[in-house]
RNA sequence: GCGGGCGUGGCGGAAUUGGCAGACGCGCCAGCCUUAGGAGCUGGUGUCCUUGAUGUGCAGGUUCAAGUCCUGUCGCCCGCACCA
């Protein structure tokens, strides 16, 4: 019979889709499984044979679990808010809900094709009032417990979208999504404290189960570091403090450097003698974009202030103070100590504007470079300090500058707070208004969803407003408090804001009352199986790790992290090895290999063109490889033989392939559980037929990853009920061994014999039988046995001299 | 610079965690079938000269035994990037 995979895939999804085979069940005394992928941003582009990769993953897991008896929760939705959605919309005059709309269909159409295991009943989009009425709520709860807050700062500003953008959206300086500059701009954004989950957000990563690359890279973003905050006087009466994880070396300070933001500056200004160059300094880093300013980090500049000094507070010596951009505003105090002989940065600097340099841990070579990693090192010209280790010191002087009160124990992060309104149309309205009596005024619960205006312009503005701004009728109304005028908040949330809670919603996706039933988080809470991109790991994945711990907080859900298990799959590149994209021209689209090739085809490559977690190039010649092997598995059918038991001499066989299969799928081992199954395959083949107990078990191991060929299989073979409702195999551990295994003979590790031996022979006997192979023999004859070694079921080695 | 990861046939990749390197697949070669093959089937396929040597980026080391562990070194990828 011929392998007919297009009519054979479109008859099983049609099934499926009419008796919503994959719905979730509410029955919450079963037990769970909630395996969850990324929803994806629908652009205009389609599906991106990328999304695949990770949606079959966990699909396979999915429906493995199904298969084990759990009650499995497997939902899809749209992340669908977003700029390219906007930009598109304004090109080519048609509304944005309109392009969402369209972009869905298409999507949707995509992923059914690929037959996957999703739960349609609970699809959720992010742009549907229903769902962001819940995310404006949640904005609320954020804002009531301090959370959110507005701020006049500087912000990174994308001069190609016309709007503020995240720290974290902001890659070497350019715009994440459109790759333009991103310049400084003075701006009034609505901000989220995510540093006060700083601790909270490394403490749960103690208890979750990630991979460590992604527990690392969240780690070292939130780059927590203890150190001292010491307190420098300064020649005009006043003072100000530095932050340093070295204060052990604070008699090698030869010089103290404030950021040019930092507001001493302004205080300071009339004392400062050469106030003129300061202020053409500080002038000209306000204009460098960070790509510049990351570009110019080789060389380091800055401006001696004429006019005051520091004042170490060890020594009591006068040192002077400098301004330079290499001190950030926003990290610490934004002002520093400088020890140039164990800093490089310092050392730099020092040596630039020929600044004495102090060694004060002895071991290096400062006239050649830094000495910094010191650890070995002894204390000098530190007073009290000198003869001590760099962490007695360390201890010492903390001691002594608490005791004197000039410096304080002092926790810092790198992780700034989240910049959360953008100046654009498409997205989420933020539920304030501005009351000019009783200023930012949150708007009543009742009042959810505030629904985006339809509007014909949306246009972004040069003056950095949100379109949202010139619809009048809108913006104005009256003040929830007072009931005078006020003006609403005419920004809207950033992408980022409906994809930190939707796991959340997938599990009661239409209460009005809730954004979801206590219920149905209790039970189905946390996800047990995240799988998603690397590239979200400082954005999405942490972001809702915080929403998360706050929703704790406040009692809303039971678990205070979202996602058991996280795991992350490769990117799928060009044939030619590079990232896929249009300009390539090395794009592969998902909707032509269904055609040619089916889905199950394309499932089964995908899962088996590499290792799950690292890039690989796409193969077209590969794809073949899968082809054929399911043509070859379908062709089973036509030497089915019966027998309701495996047979004795390929038994073992089944029972490891089980093993195999059923742990490889645990650890997203795909290719090898593949290889697996083709080995089987070949085993069986070479038979010339397959019983009933060894198709059923084959095709349901199968099935997870070639579900529709599989399904059909079972109904040709005549198997009772479905496939999707049979059980999945089981092994027996006793019966994954064979008998008689074949082991290596070695003479001083070289091999000279092959043998077969029975599994469970004794030493001396496995010895005495390879003793008397010829090669070994011969190997061994007038020579001195020194040690003889038998590695049971592997190999004997003997020694001989 | 810091952090994480990786180097295995012509290619994608396996290797029970110290125990027969190259599973499985692609490609390639030969044969069969065919008017034909970008189809199918069978067999072969790390390298080198036949015997049997050799082989996991390179150089050492530990061990009866190293792709796997240790030291050094070279190269590549990803993340962060003046974080004091």
């Amino acid at each position: 019979m011929k392998y007919e995979y297009e009519r054979i895939e479109k008859k099983w999804q049609e099934i499926w889709d009419k008796n919503k085979t994959f719905a979730a069940k509410n029955d919450y005394t079963l037990p769970k499984f909630y395996g969850l992928v990324e929803f994806p941003y629908p652009s205009g582009q389609g599906l991106h044979v990328g999304h695949p990769r990770s949606y079959t993953a966990i699909d396979i897991v999915a429906r493995k679990k199904r298969l084990q008896g759990y009650n499995v929760l497997y939902p899809m939705g749209w992340d669908a808010f977003g700029l390219p959605t906007e930009n598109y919309a304004i090109k080519n005059h048609i509304h944005p809900a309109k392009v969402t709309e369209n972009n869905i269909k298409n999507f949707k159409r995509q992923l059914k094709s690929l037959g996957f295991s999703f739960d349609w009943d609970r699809e959720v989009n992010t742009t549907d009032p229903s769902y962001y009425k819940w995310t404006q709520w949640i904005f609320l709860q954020l804002y009531k417990n301090g959370l959110a807050y507005k701020k006049k700062m500087n912000v990174n500003w994308c001069t190609s979208c016309k709007c503020v953008l995240a720290n974290e959206e902001v890659v070497n300086g350019v715009c994440e999504r459109c790759g333009n500059e991103v310049i400084h701009k003075e701006k009034s954004q609505w901000m989220l404290k995510i540093t006060a989950y700083a601790d909270k957000l490394l403490k749960g990563l103690d208890d979750v189960d990630f991979i460590d690359r992604v527990k690392t890279q969240q780690r070292n973003w939130i780059g927590r570091s203890y150190g001292t905050q010491v307190t420098f006087k300064t020649t005009l009466g006043d003072s100000f403090e530095i932050f340093t994880t070295r204060a052990d070396t604070l008699f090698g300070a030869t010089y103290c450097v404030i950021s040019p933001e930092h507001p001493l500056i302004e205080k300071w200004k009339g004392s400062i003698k050469n106030a003129e160059e300061v202020q053409k300094y500080r002038e000209e880093s306000a204009k460098k974009s960070d790509f510049e300013r990351t570009e110019l980090a080789k060389e380091k500049t800055g401006v001696k202030l004429q006019g005051v000094m520091a004042i170490n507070p060890v020594n009591n010596k006068e040192i002077p103070i400098f301004i330079s951009d290499y001190v950030l505003i926003s990290y610490g105090t934004g002002a520093i100590m400088a020890v140039p002989a164990h800093d490089t940065r310092d050392y730099e600097f020092a040596k630039k504007f020929d600044i004495p340099m102090i060694e004060v841990v002895a071991g290096g070579d400062i006239t050649k470079e830094a000495y910094v990693d010191c650890n070995k090192g002894k204390m000098v010209n530190s007073d009290f300090l000198n003869g001590l280790s760099v962490d007695e010191a360390k201890s010492k002087i903390q001691e002594w500058l608490t005791e004197k009160g000039l410096g304080v124990k002092k926790v810092n992060y790198k992780l700034r707070d989240w910049v959360f309104s953008r100046q654009r149309y498409w997205g989420e309205p933020i539920p304030m208004v501005y009351c000019e009596k009783c200023g930012y005024v949150p708007l009543d619960e009742s009042e959810l969803p505030l629904t985006l205006p339809n509007i014909d312009s949306y246009e972004p503005t040069d003056t950095g407003e949100s379109p949202l701004a010139k619809i009048g009728d809108w913006v104005n109304t009256t003040c929830p408090k007072c009931g005078g005028h006020a003006v609403r908040e005419t920004d809207t949330m950033p992408q980022w804001a409906g994809s930190s809670w939707y796991f959340l919603r997938y599990c009661d996706p239409h209460n009005d009352d809730a954004l979801a039933s206590k219920e149905a988080l209790r039970y189905w809470c946390p996800v047990d199986w995240y799988n998603g991109g690397m590239e979200h790991t400082t954005l999405h994945l942490l972001y809702s790790r915080f929403w998360h711990q706050f929703l704790f907080d406040i009692g809303v859900v039971p678990n205070p992290e979202p996602y058991s298990k996280r795991t992350s799959h490769g990117m799928i590149l060009g044939e030619n090895g590079e990232k896929m994209s249009k300009s390539r021209g090395n794009v592969v689209n998902p909707d032509d290999i269904v055609r040619d090739y089916g889905a199950d085809t394309m499932r089964v490559y995908e899962m088996f063109l590499g290792d799950f977690e690292k890039a690989a190039p796409w193969s077209q010649s590969s794809i073949k490889g899968s082809k054929r092997f399911l043509e070859k598995v379908f062709a089973l059918t036509d030497c089915l033989i019966e027998g309701d038991e495996f047979r004795k001499d390929i038994e073992s066989d089944f029972h490891k392939t089980i093993k195999k299969v059923t742990e490889d799928i645990e650890n997203l081992k795909m290719n090898t559980a593949i290889a697996s199954l083709m080995s089987l395959l070949n085993t069986v083949l070479s038979k010339g037929n397959i019983n009933h107990a060894e198709m059923k078990a084959f095709i349901t191991l199968l099935n997870p990853f070639a579900p529709h060929i599989t399904e059909e299989i079972w109904e040709i073979c005549g198997f009772e009920g479905m496939l999707n409702e049979s059980r999945w195999p089981t092994y027996e551990e006793s019966k994954c061994v064979d008998s008689s295994v074949e082991i290596a003979v070695q003479v001083n590790g070289k091999i000279k014999a092959r043998i077969m031996v029975s599994a469970d022979i004794s030493a001396d006997d496995a010895l005495a039988l390879a003793k008397a192979e010829k090669n070994v023999f011969e190997a061994i004859s007038g020579k001195t046995i020194i040690k003889e070694l038998y590695v049971p079921k592997r190999l004997v080695n003997v020694v001989v001299k």
